[in-house]
DNA sequence: CCATCTTAGTCCCCCACAAGAACCC
DNA sequence: CGGGGTTCTTGTGGGGGACTAAGAT
């Protein structure tokens, strides 16, 4: 990947679409970012400034540079003299902000080049989909993280994808807004390093919008049938980023997300449910019923052509696995961990990555549907009113 | 140890047609 | 320049054939 825009190839990218995996300067990530409603919804977020091409997550406050987990790795692993460097999480965004509101989300962020004010900042204004209503507390509440954070159980990667923004959104808001302070001129926003400590449902469902989510039930057997390498099965799944509640199942496309029915209906955080959920085939039946409470953890799985790197660090509870630390397992001492350990679980993680399948992403709902009820012979199609051996509708056969 | 066969798993094409995109007037 | 009409393209899911890998003989 080169250093200069991926859109227009001249500018110095400054932004990171996971979407879009590209690396965009400020006017680009505008101009593509406004063509839609869709496309405003994709998170974004700052470049790495070390690597260039994958998205930061981290902000170093003594080197005042922005670095992607690998590089943060790299640079502040905990056998560098730079472990105890303070850093801030680095929050994502969606929408078309003005320069000024990301540099309200990013206080260390400097000012290019007014761009102006382009129609979708506009038109975000009036957007009635709960997508404006981050909190502008979140740049006061950095989440400063030190080495000596341990106490990783989860994290929110919402920054992945437009779906999980928003589902990041509700939850966040729910933790860290303060009651009716929304500003619906500031883009949406996600933070990547949060908890959700004392989290009821009843809060998750409030906020959870359905049409915004979709489930890809993807080997689903390894989240629920993990047993002995945890961090290995996270790392197959991109980690467990974040965990929402909901009461129906939803339809529709996003592609980063595994689903683990938990017993009952509580909220609880994925190392409380691990155990719980450790058969496949008591998971497969829960799946079944879609209408049960169940609940949803959201984990990064990475996209065709994203480079292994990102790949784990897309997600920061996978990478946290990487760094040796599973949420489950009691702390381990600096000295524990290797670099070669590391290096193992990436090495298997790309053996795994190599046999993953990559389900399909439905883009037209409507179209889907339509297939959903046509009469077929064979898994074929047939014209209206001619003879078929299936109809989704009634397994019936007309000859 | 190699060749052959069997089994299991995965991939990809096919179909009709509505929806969406592109084009023209 | 916008609206209406026409034409072209896309995408959707289940079945089955082709293909590959692993294990057995």
């Amino acid at each position: 990947m080169g250093y200069n825009c991926d859109f227009c190839g001249d500018q110095r990218p400054v932004v990171y679409c996971r979407s879009d995996a590209a690396c965009l300067c400020l006017s680009c990530d505008r101009n593509v970012h406004s063509a839609n409603a869709l496309s405003k919804r994709h998170s974004r977020t700052l470049l790495c400034e070390r690597c260039n091409s994958q998205p930061a997550f981290v902000r170093c406050v003594e080197e005042r540079v922005s670095l992607c987990q690998n590089c943060d790795w790299m640079g502040h692993g905990t056998s560098t003299s730079n472990s105890r460097h303070k850093r801030q999480a680095i929050n994502c965004y969606s929408g078309c902000p003005s320069s000024a509101e990301l540099s309200s989300i990013w206080p260390f962020f400097q000012q290019p080049p007014s761009a102006g004010e382009s129609s979708c900042e506009r038109e975000l204004g009036l957007m009635s989909i709960n997508e404006n209503i981050a909190s502008t507390s979140w740049g006061p509440m950095e989440n400063n993280i030190s080495q000596d954070n341990t106490g990783i159980a989860i994290t929110n990667d919402t920054c992945n994808s437009d779906k999980e923004s928003s589902m990041g959104e509700s939850s966040a808001r729910l933790l860290d807004q303060p009651s009716g302070s929304k500003d619906t001129s500031l883009p949406k926003l996600c933070c990547p390093q949060t908890k959700y400590p004392g989290l009821s449902e009843d809060d998750l469902y409030d906020d959870f919008n359905m049409d915004e989510v979709d489930l890809n039930l993807e080997k689903y057997e390894e989240l629920f049938g993990m047993t002995l390498n945890h961090s290995e099965e996270l790392l197959e799944n991109g980690g467990i980023a974040s965990l929402f509640g909901t009461k129906d199942m939803p339809a529709a496309d996003s592609d980063c997300q595994v689903a683990a029915p938990a017993e009952g209906s509580s909220v609880g955080l994925v190392n409380a449910i691990q155990p719980a959920c450790s058969n496949a085939a008591s998971a497969d039946s829960m799946m079944s019923n879609k209408t049960d409470s169940i609940l949803y953890f959201t984990a990064r799985r990475p996209h065709p052509g994203e480079s292994s790197a990102g790949d784990y660090q897309d997600c920061g509870a996978s990478s946290m696995l990487l760094m040796g630390e599973p949420p489950w397992c009691p702390p381990c001492t600096e000295t524990s961990f290797t670099s070669a350990t590391r290096t193992d679980a990436v090495m298997r993680y790309k053996e795994k990555k190599k046999t993953r399948m990559f389900e399909k992403r439905v883009r037209y709902a409507s179209r889907k549907a339509r297939a959903d009820v046509r009469k077929r012979v064979k898994g074929r199609f047939v014209k209206a009113g001619d003879a078929y051996d299936y109809d989704p509708l009634s397994p019936t056969r007309s000859f």
